[in-house]
DNA sequence: CAATAAACATGATCTATGTCATGTTTGTGA
DNA sequence: TCACAAACATGACATAGATCATGTTTATTG
């Protein structure tokens, strides 16, 4: 049943997929951190989400009609990706009422975060939107260290504005102060959360 | 089978739903506007989304478990919508997986709508945000008019200020500049898009 | 291990947009 | 139709964050 399941492999610089191109399958992250991104002619970037083990990506309607890509999808580091032809795809849920809902459960979770950030990005000040992040981040994929929650992805500050939508240099200095205030501590290779609850209440201030 | 689905009425200053308030129903819009809108406790404001007859809310895993709203539903004058309780929805869905794949479909072109939208947040100007907000609301909303394609739905400039994340002040200088401009006239009860293409061409100009 | 490129840092501006204030016009309900 | 409340308008000013510039530190790779 489940032999339209391939395995695919990729790494740094390279492209699942990019913005444009047409849709082909459906997609599980299966081990690794999956960037989406979109980006303007003029070579801004935004970052929408960082897939983790067990993300789906392409599962919706730009999988199903003819349509391509409203975003490209780059690995951080190596990943392996699991991939279904989409038309396997479509027939699994038919056959598979519980499947389906599965993924409209997992659409709707998204949508709903892709909403906080709408608000986010409308309403709150960079360095609210940035300690967000960082306790996002922390409570999803960080792990104990000696001196708090060390993330177990590698971000660089570049990542993290495309992120919340600022540029590098005010994700530089907001980082500083947040180092400088001890809520925070390293950098891309071992940023190291050192006040969680400090970045809550930032996070939320008005 | 489709006894479940009861109809609702409401009209201007009701709350279909309030944020914080727990899911009991999956809804449709029939006839009228819905506006899903975000707040903060200082009472700033944020529209996510307008959904007109057709649209679906409460459709996600927030219907499913037995999570509260993450945000409010205010209508726009008088509406009426359908509803299911979440439990016969989630029967029906089982039942019918062609119903299914149309949610998850139409999920996915909200995820996309929503993505598009924070895009839109962190890269563009506030004038190209609008621009871009009457575009679309001239193609999805509009009817011809001597003058151009007037709007079905009655916009304040607040309302238009919540859609794209600025105030109201901010919104009011830009439609100024607008109305200057040629590009559109008139004001909420009333409002033509004059000059279609030209918003167009700032909506996407860098 | 040297060389080269990322990443991080910080200062000096500039500017889009927010904030506050005040006034006019338009709409609406008793 | 009068009164009251929204909605629209516009100026003065404040400021968060962008932009540009330059330098240091930290990684990466041949």
């Amino acid at each position: 049943m489940l032999q339209e399941l391939t395995e695919a492999h990729y790494s740094k610089h390279d492209y699942i997929f990019r913005e444009g191109d047409p849709t082909e399958y459906f997609h599980i992250v299966k081990e690794g951190t999956v960037k989406c991104v979109k980006s303007t002619p003029e070579g801004k970037e935004c970052t929408l989400k960082m897939l983790m083990p067990g993300d789906l990506f392409c599962c919706d309607a730009a999988a199903f009609d003819g349509a391509s890509h409203p975003g490209s999808a780059q690995p951080m580091g190596d990943v392996s990706i699991l991939r279904m032809r989409k038309k396997a795809y479509f027939e699994m849920l038919q056959r598979n009422p519980a499947a389906a809902i599965e993924v409209i459960k997992y659409l709707g979770n998204r949508l709903n975060e892709a909403q906080e950030k709408t608000k986010d990005l409308a309403l709150d000040r960079a360095d609210q939107r940035l300690a967000s992040l960082l306790v996002d981040l922390a409570t999803r994929n960080g792990i104990k260290d000696p001196n708090g929650i060390r993330l177990t992805i590698r971000l660089t500050r570049q990542d993290m504005a495309n992120m919340v939508g600022i540029t590098t240099e005010t994700a530089i200095r907001i980082m500083s102060r947040f180092k400088r205030d001890r809520l925070v501590s390293g950098t891309a290779n071992r940023l190291v959360i050192r006040d969680l609850p400090g970045l809550k209440t930032l996070a939320s201030a008005s």
